[in-house]
DNA sequence: GCCGTTTTCGGCCCGACTGTTTTCAGTCG
């Protein structure tokens, strides 16, 4: 699907004539650029189906983009967007990683200080060049240090919702061919981590040759790193390094557990086949025969449920292998039944365009159906967040009358989808909340956010939250430490005091699904299930597209040792509400 | 550059915060 690549185009043509201080235009090209990167369809069969008229369906697009959009599939570039880079030739991608940086910066950093790469940036920075600008001091200089450090310690990590579509698109595609008798991604991909830095792709093959030459050969390979017969590795266009590795049917499973790690957790099953006067690798589990030249017996390794079963353990399911107690679980057979892939019944957090969210609750309603969820909640935001059309005290019974309308039909037609009136509120300075008590009172589900003052204090920022949970209308805090994965910390916040306070009021705790969200992460959660505190997986979409989200709150979840019994929306409405407070 | 229950021109939703200034530009959501 060329729509990404289509996307980024257009996005960085609105950034560029933004630096030009052209004005709405940005804003248009920017608005098309998110609609074509959530586009159900790839834009080239759109193309092909309807041509121009076609591409003028799609919202946002007018005669002067759709003719862009026909170029780009016509010759694989926009002259337009090479005439603005020509102008502006800075690595938009490096340089707007960094939190603080819009094109204005941008734009003055290239001008009076030739920058275009994040090296050139943090070369000025270190050597105190940035607070000799005018309109720039020491604490612009220093903030953009942060910046750079920040984006190190992520450093060239890849947030997993949003590369895994490509990585599954490879893997469908390599299943499909002759040769390939069995296929697994490994790696921190099969354990779910938030970010990852690579795939592993595992495969059996009779005969690897052609599915090596396929893979090196694909459209989306940039560079080929090695090109052989048992392994082959790849760094895809848009950075990911990709190897691909055949094994022996024999000991498939014993490298799908080497390959999928983590590497604590490897080890300490090796310790354990010691123990017991075997050796573990990754060509499977082994008696070591004493004396030279006798051949070491297999005892197992065709499939991990059988290496597990040797070590006397209970088979360890990808996401807990992380060194976090699951060894001594599975020994003692106490392992957590951790909560399905299809385990979820419901989403505390959809966005429509009464506000920020790009579809109608109608076409929310019809996605979730699609999703084969049974319910969801409406939570669109509140004023105080103006950008994005927040519902004030009208503007949301107005859209209560709207969702009542919506649930009648669905009782006319016999359908038992459920759609609930919620909001995501905005949490005020002072902790209290956008909308006054009578309104959030008649809503089924109340959502909290934090949307502002991030650098608030780590005392005022947890009495700030804490001061929310203790209002008796609001169910959940929504994504509660703010952080965003590759771009900006969580704020300061101690969680496991929310976590005690949400236990004392009966609060809910969110798992946003949101990729580069996850939040809480894997840790808090399973400081939450030990608390015996509630959480929701909420997809948090603003597009029907977004509901497919839902599967890496479930990761994140299943990373933090959470059961059904955990997570309140993979329970019946009913069950659910009247959890609630 | 797009859009239209303001319909083919004239709008395009804003407010808080920061860091720099001494009245404001840039960024964020």
């Amino acid at each position: 699907m060329a729509n990404q690549e289509l996307s980024k185009v257009l996005e960085d043509i609105g950034i560029y004539l933004e630096m030009q201080g052209v004005q709405f235009k940005p804003r248009a090209y920017e608005k098309v650029g998110e609609i074509i990167g959530s586009l159900d369809r790839d834009v080239k069969d759109i193309y092909k189906e309807g041509g121009l008229k076609a591409l003028e369906d799609i919202p946002g697009v007018g005669i002067s983009i759709a003719e862009k959009i026909e170029e780009f599939m016509k010759t694989g570039r926009v002259k337009y967007h090479d005439q603005l880079k020509k102008q502006m030739p800075v690595n938009l991608d490096e340089l707007r990683q960094i939190e603080g940086l819009g094109p204005k910066t941008i734009k003055t950093l290239y001008q009076k200080l030739k920058i275009r790469t994040l090296a050139d940036l943090e070369r000025a920075t270190k050597a105190g060049k940035i607070r000799e600008l005018e309109g720039f001091g020491e604490k612009s200089e220093e903030n953009i240090l942060k910046g750079i450090e920040f984006l190190k310690k992520s450093g060239g990590r890849f947030v997993l919702g949003f590369v895994m579509p490509e990585i599954r698109k490879i893997e469908e595609r390599l299943k499909k061919l002759p040769q390939v008798q069995k296929i697994n991604v490994a790696g921190s991909v099969r354990r779910r981590k938030e970010t990852i830095g690579d795939a592993d792709i595992l495969i059996i093959s009779d005969n690897p040759k052609p599915v090596m030459d396929f893979f090196v050969n694909m459209p989306e390979v940039a560079r080929i790193f090695a090109h052989g017969e048992t392994k082959s590795a790849i760094k895809l266009k848009n950075g990911l390094d990709v190897d691909l590795r055949v094994l022996p049917k024999e000991s498939y499973g014993a490298a799908l557990n080497y390959f999928t790690g983590s590497k604590d957790h490897n080890v300490a099953l090796r310790r354990l086949a010691i123990e017991k006067g075997w050796k573990l690798s990754e060509y499977g589990l082994f008696q070591s025969e004493k004396g030279r030249g006798k051949r070491e017996k297999f005892i197992a390794g065709r499939t991990e449920e059988e290496l597990y079963k040797k070590l006397g353990m209970d088979y360890i399911e990808p996401e807990l292998r992380e060194m976090r107690g699951e060894i001594e679980a599975s020994r003692a057979d106490k392992l957590p039944k951790l909560i399905g892939y299809d385990g979820l019944k419901g989403d505390l957090q959809v966005q429509t365009d009464w506000t920020d969210g790009a579809n109608s609750i109608e076409e929310m309603v019809e996605a979730a159906i699609k999703a084969g969820l049974e319910y969801i909640v409406i939570t669109d935001h509140t004023k105080r967040l103006t950008i994005t059309n927040g519902l004030d005290e009208k503007r949301i019974q107005k859209q209560w009358a709207e969702i009542d309308r919506i649930n009648k039909g669905f009782g006319v037609k016999g359908i038992g989808f459920r759609v609930l009136k919620g909001t995501e509120c905005d949490i005020l300075k002072d902790g209290t909340m956008d909308l006054p008590d009578d309104i959030l009172s008649k809503c089924d589900v109340v959502g909290a956010s934090v949307h502002s003052l991030f650098n608030l204090s780590r005392k005022d920022q947890t009495e700030r939250i804490k001061r929310a949970m203790s209002n008796p209308h609001v169910d959940i805090v929504f994504h509660p430490t703010g952080r965003i994965l590759n771009k900006r910390a969580a704020y300061e916040v101690d969680v496991e005091e929310l976590i005690k306070y949400a236990k004392k009021t009966g609060t809910v705790l969110e798992i946003n699904a949101f990729p580069d969200r996850a939040d809480l992460k894997d840790e808090y959660v399973k400081k939450c299930v030990d608390a015996g505190v509630k959480m929701s997986i909420d997809s948090d979409s603003h597009s029907i597209n977004h509901f497919q989200h839902l599967q890496y709150g479930i990761s994140q979840a299943r990373r933090g040792w959470a059961e059904k019994k955990d997570i309140i929306n993979a329970w019946p409405a009913e069950k659910m509400l009247k959890m609630l407070k």
